[in-house]
DNA sequence: GCGATCACG
DNA sequence: GACGTACGTGATCGCA
């Protein structure tokens, strides 16, 4: 037994056993066990949420102890007190007896104390272990949705629905109750609980109870001057039913002294015994969380065993699948093995106009084959049995496809990639729906962000020394360059099966570094399961409406001519406009502007701002140029440029969103990029609007409200800020009036516009000269404001400066959920330390934001689903995710998105400010958004 | 191929 | 006291 002590730092859970298993055997679909029927739904539920607590859940909320606790029999001494307490309970059905004792064996295999006492109910004991650790600085989670555990919430004390995944605290319950958590007991007193048949007073409900307790304080004094209530019928129910209020009283309060055989300090927890937990999960037959868990034991394991293979690539070891036979071979012996890397081929990088041309795969080092599928005409292949044109003799795509498929569906074996994404896309337009995955890609990204990128050349020369045959040494460059198809096969195989076999052995090298460095939950959790949900959202793409681009790239050129011709005038000579380095030599060595400042290469800087600053002082070229410049900049990045990425196919723009690029975690998107559509002018806007829904469709966009903000107030601890989010205050007029004592209502916008640019700065790690050039003021006064902000809200510097020496410490930050973004920098002195200290400040906050709508993004298809909509998810900026969806169901969608994005941190991470969303059905998005 | 510029969060 | 600075991206253009 582990026992460890209970102090602040100590997390505890407490799983409310009983209640959960009729709960999941009525929430969950029925599952049987397949070889002999037995039911098991319940169990299974039962370990899929012992499984993700005690292995994902991370950070302050790891348990450091843990119990399910259970009711032993149905006769306590609430029975003495009231004869009829709990009668009305149904036996429970015939399906679900066999499962209690199942999910008590579940609960040892997991080594998680089973804990139940003979004369008290499961939450009597809950209490007591509730209040004990409380006492004792712990924090606690409740495992339960049961309205009778409420009374015990508190600051420290919540309780999580895994179901809903929510967490519930203090405010939760007020919301329910209309009180706080100590008045609960008087609520349920006074309302009674027909399922639990406590009786109360007749005719009394919550809302009623709230009022009443709110105008007399508790339940005591309320009663003693019950006479006082003016409402004659009120006055007489709580005069008459007195006794039975009182003796209620003593029903719903729970125990908290239960004398416990097992001290709180013994509920430490401890890893499972992997034979007797794998054991018992392979007799339940449950399939994938079995493999989940041998996966993480083996690979705990084998960290230091597995040392990278002393086995140079050795390409002439590679195979060229080209008979059926052989590609069964290979199938069964992926599928005996339960991992294989598999890299696809195509004609195109981009996935959605991609055709297969091969597929390789690799099952350890050197042993990987190529299985060529649709190469044509390989001149020169030196292929025997070939003439002229005739395409190589290969395996008929549907055959391959139709062997391949079982394997890489079957979930018990592994299919690794290098952004597997793309294999993922290329496979769904043959029906294959690839899974379980695994991606070296975003292994190296949770493992290395800020150290290097992660694309397979970087990685093999990195971790392999090893340098892979360069793509165009295959297929030749520029105009001659051909594709992967016309590729002779010896060639492909060698170039192929490379791919697989270094992905392979990337996995080897990172799979088992997830633990070791506290980044499993940030992979399993945040990574591996987004992969298809992009996919998918790529293969969906936007409908653009091509006709009012191409209308507005006519509109924007003939302006650009005229603007042009005013610009020469002006400049009293022609020149490219479209030039900065003619531009700078005309307005400041030709016209010998004043306040020239130079790039770092040397020429004269020209951008909007120094342009806005002369243009400012009275001159009129500057003003042209910089109204050519937005027309060009929207013709030739917006209304042509997404013309050409109108797919002729589905008649939609599929952008594809890049994983692993971003240092903080979030997203990126390119090819084209879908996440800088212009929004912040008029003319910008226009381009918005041709993004559009289909006939009888709409668009739904659904966006965070000052996300970054939230987090600040909640990662640094802030009362000011987490009491303004959650009483709804405009944010950046509270901060105005904090700094300046201004009141709030009919405040100046601009110094409201100050206070938000502070907001920003401090999220990006402020300094004096940053903000000085955001507002346009002297740097001196913006400093005076940066010390006003600080004075008000010590807190934030103080979060600043911890964060900052973390980073010094560790070399890298994380954000709430674990994710770890290494800064190269913050060891070196002068400009380059700065800056990674502003990193180190801003990085935990940007990409606690993207974890969280990471999360809403994952469980946003099921939601969806659960709740009938045909709704699909098309597109994220970043605190933003945009719908497509029938017109009738915008309402419903809106409801589902908002639900699921408000409550995507929890429940493994409870947020001490609400999270807001708003979100708006329109035909375009321009005004959706 | 790189720097400058500017679109977004 | 001087140094260079707001955080994170991607696309386009001119120019070497």
């Amino acid at each position: 037994m582990a026992t460890a002590p209970v102090d602040k730092d100590s997390h505890l859970y407490l799983v409310d056993a009983s209640a959960y298993i009729f709960r999941a055997f009525h929430a969950l679909p029925p599952l049987t066990r397949q070889s002999d029927g037995l039911p098991i739904g319940a169990v299974s539920g039962f370990c899929n949420m012992l499984f993700k607590l005690l292995e994902d859940v991370k950070g302050d909320d790891r348990p450091t102890h843990f119990a399910c606790i259970f009711d032993k029999s149905s006769i306590t001494f609430r029975n003495e007190l009231y004869d009829q307490y709990k009668a009305n309970r149904p036996e429970p059905p015939e399906e679900l007896r066999p499962q209690f004792p199942l999910v008590r064996r579940a609960a040892e295999a997991f080594a998680a104390h089973a804990i139940e006492m003979e004369g008290f109910e499961a939450d009597d004991l809950i209490a007591t272990y509730s209040r004990q650790a409380e006492a004792k600085g712990a924090r606690v989670t409740i495992v339960s949705s049961d309205k009778d555990l409420m009374q015990l919430v508190s600051d420290r004390v919540v309780m999580l629905d895994t179901m809903k995944n929510k967490t519930l605290g203090r405010e939760e319950v007020f919301e329910k109750f209309g009180v706080g958590p100590e008045k609960v007991v008087d609520i349920q007193s006074l309302a009674g609980d027909s399922v639990d048949n406590v009786p109360g007073a007749p005719g009394i409900g919550v809302k009623t109870a709230a009022q009443l307790l709110d105008e007399y304080g508790d339940l005591e004094t309320l009663l003693a001057r019950a006479e006082e209530i003016k409402q004659p019928k009120r006055r007489q129910t709580l005069i008459e039913n007195a006794d039975l209020i009182r003796i209620s009283k003593q029903l719903v309060t729970l125990k908290d002294d239960v004398p416990l055989d097992l001290p709180l300090e013994d509920l430490a927890v401890q890893d499972p015994d992997p034979d007797t937990l794998i054991s018992f999960l392979e007799e339940m037959e449950f399939r994938t969380i079995t493999r989940r868990v041998r996966e993480m034991m083996e690979l705990e394991g084998a960290i230091e065993s597995a040392q990278p293979a002393e086995d140079p690539i050795d390409r002439s070891k590679y195979v060229c699948v080209r008979d059926f036979e052989a590609l069964e071979d290979w199938v069964a012996r992926a599928t005996k093995q339960g991992y294989v890397a598999v890299d696809t081929e195509t004609d195109s990088l981009d996935s959605i106009v991609a055709n297969l041309v091969g597929v390789s795969l690799a099952l350890s080092p050197n042993e990987a084959c190529y299985i060529p599928l649709a190469h044509v005409d390989p001149d020169g292949a030196g292929d025997g049995d070939m003439f002229g044109a005739d395409p190589p003799r290969q395996i008929r795509m549907k055959d391959a496809l139709r062997a391949l498929k079982p394997m890489l569906e079957d979930p018990s074996v592994l299919k690794i990639g290098q952004n597997i994404k793309y294999d993922l896309s290329i496979f769904a337009t043959h029906k294959i729906d690839v899974a379980p995955i695994d991606d070296t890609m975003l292994l190296s990204y949770v493992l290395n962000a800020g150290k290097h990128n992660h694309g397979m050349d970087t990685l093999s020369e990195r971790y392999l020394q090893h340098n892979t045959i360069p793509f165009k040494e295959i297929a030749g460059t520029g105009k001659s360059q051909v594709t992967f198809d016309k590729i002779a096969l010896d060639k492909a195989t060698e170039y192929a099966a490379e791919d697989a076999d270094v992905t392979l052995r990337l996995w080897h090298i990172f799979k088992p570094e997830l633990r070791p460095e506290k980044v499993t939950t940030v992979y399993e959790t945040l990574e591996r399961p987004l992969v298809p949900v992009l996919a998918r959202m790529e293969q969906e793409g936007i409908k653009v409406d091509r006709d009012k681009l191409s209308r507005l790239s006519s509109d924007f050129s003939q302006r650009m001519a005229a603007l042009e011709a005013e610009a020469h005038e002006q400049a009293g000579r022609e020149f490219n406009i479209g030039s900065p380095k003619q531009l700078g030599e005309i307005l400041f060595d030709e016209m010998g502007l004043e306040g020239g400042k130079r790039t770092k290469s040397g020429a004269w800087q020209t951008d909007a701002d120094v342009l806005e600053g002369l243009a400012a002082a009275g001159h009129g070229l500057p003003r042209t140029i910089v109204d050519w410049r937005t027309l060009s900049k929207l013709r030739s990045t917006y209304t042509e440029a997404l013309q050409a990425a109108i797919n002729p196919t589905t008649g939609r723009v599929h952008t594809s969103f890049s994983m692993a690029v971003a240092q903080t975690g979030r997203l990126s998107s390119t090819d084209p990029n879908l996440q800088n559509i212009p929004v912040r002018t008029e003319e910008g806007r226009k381009i918005r609007e041709a993004f559009i829904a289909e006939d009888g469709n709409v668009l739904v966009s659904a966006d965070y409200s000052q996300i970054e903000l939230r987090i600040l107030a909640h990662i640094a601890d802030i009362d000011a800020l987490k009491s303004a989010f959650k009483d709804g205050l405009d944010i950046h007029a509270m901060t105005a009036s904090e700094m300046f004592g201004v009141p709030i209502e009919g405040m100046d916008p601009m110094v409201r516009r100050q206070a938000k640019a502070i907001n920003f700065g401090i999220i990006y790690g402020i300094s004096g000269f940053g903000l000085a050039r955001q507002l346009g003021i002297p740097q001196s006064e913006a400093s005076d404001y940066i010390k006003t902000y600080f004075k008000r809200f010590p807190g934030i510097r103080a979060y600043m400066d911890e964060t900052k020496a973390f980073a010094k410490e560790h070399g890298y930050v994380t954000t709430a959920f674990g994710r770890k973004i290494n800064l190269a920098g913050i060891k070196s002195k002068g400009p380059q330390k700065a800056f990674a200290e502003r990193q180190a400040i801003n990085a935990p906050i940007q990409g606690s934001a993207a974890d969280i709508i990471k999360r809403a993004m994952i469980r946003m298809p099921d939601a969806l689903a659960q709740a009938g909509l045909k709704a699909r998810m098309l597109l994220q900026v970043h605190d933003e995710l945009v719908f497509e969806c029938p017109e009738k169901e915008a309402d419903k969608l809106i409801e589902v998105a908002q639900a699921t994005m408000q409550g995507a941190a929890g429940p493994s991470l409870h947020l001490s400010v609400p999270l807001e969303v708003e979100a708006r059905a329109a035909k375009n998005w321009a005004e959706a958004h």
